[in-house]
DNA sequence: AGTAAAAATGTGCGTGCGCACGCATTCTTT
DNA sequence: AAAGAATGCGTGCGCACGCACATTTTTACT
């Protein structure tokens, strides 16, 4: 853990742990959605014609493609996104904001947004934060 | 996503996902050994007269307090970690690695660490790894 | 000393998650 | 055109994880 190769991706994962749970509660207790949710529905929202198929789905949020099922299960039951056939490939499912949704979604920004500012992004400085976005989606596009 | 100041923080969940099972997997093939194991091992090894009770195991290694009592059951019975009651306030147990958990922990360590090296810091500058580092201790030692 | 609060740990239980698998549909090959 | 491979998706199942609670021991207070 000291040695200092190591000690990036050792305070990533101390970073996560910590951070994740506490935001994710928060999120829920203010605005009773899960983060799970609010990831899918911004991808949602952000997507061309504000839809996505589950594969799509489950390469760009930060979901695995079998969990997505589920969780669309749970946003459809809540009103929150629709399914849709693809007219084109009647195996595919869209999945597709609804207003409510975006309603949803738009009054739980703020909220996510300040969280990470307060526990994340406000300790660091700017060109630290640069410098921890640009090495980061180095690794990611490196690793598909 | 696209807003500077969430990218770093959308980066680091990002990479959590893709590399994360990626390594545990790998680290199980080669060495029969879970993550969770792995860092328990760690962190027994690493404090003094190695050994850690409950609490403190569950403060230092990312596990959660809950959780460290079922994963140190798994370590006792591969013979890899051993329980001892602390003399001193017998509400207390404390979790000493053993022998063979010391031979399990170096015969892993080089896998492990080549898959930190190979997946996460070479994609990324030195200059870039140390800014890492120091802006996610800061996240740290700010979030207690 | 005696009783109540606090601390440290372990456990029952519900939930989230991913893997292996099966079904329906589409593509490819001959 | 027919058959086999490939793709997209949903589901049964087992495992990991954390919360609330119970138990035992220590500490604090009168």
């Amino acid at each position: 853990m000291g040695d200092t190769d190591t000690a990036a991706w050792a305070a990533l994962l101390r970073v996560h742990a910590a951070l994740v749970p506490r935001m994710d509660r928060e999120l829920q207790q203010q605005c009773g959605l899960p983060l799970t949710w609010y990831d899918v529905l911004l991808e949602l929202n952000a997507a061309p014609d504000r839809r996505l198929s589950m594969g799509e789905l489950g390469e760009v949020a930060v979901v695995s493609r079998t969990r997505v099922s589920r969780v669309v299960d749970q946003l459809v039951a809540a009103g929150l996104v629709g399914r849709e056939v693809n007219p084109e490939d009647k195996r595919s499912a869209y999945a597709v904001i609804t207003a409510e949704g975006r309603k949803t979604l738009r009054a739980a920004a703020p909220v996510y947004l300040g969280a990470i500012e307060r526990y994340f992004t406000s300790h660091m400085t700017a060109a630290e934060s640069r410098s921890v976005a640009t090495a980061l989606e180095k690794v990611l596009s490196a690793g598909r």
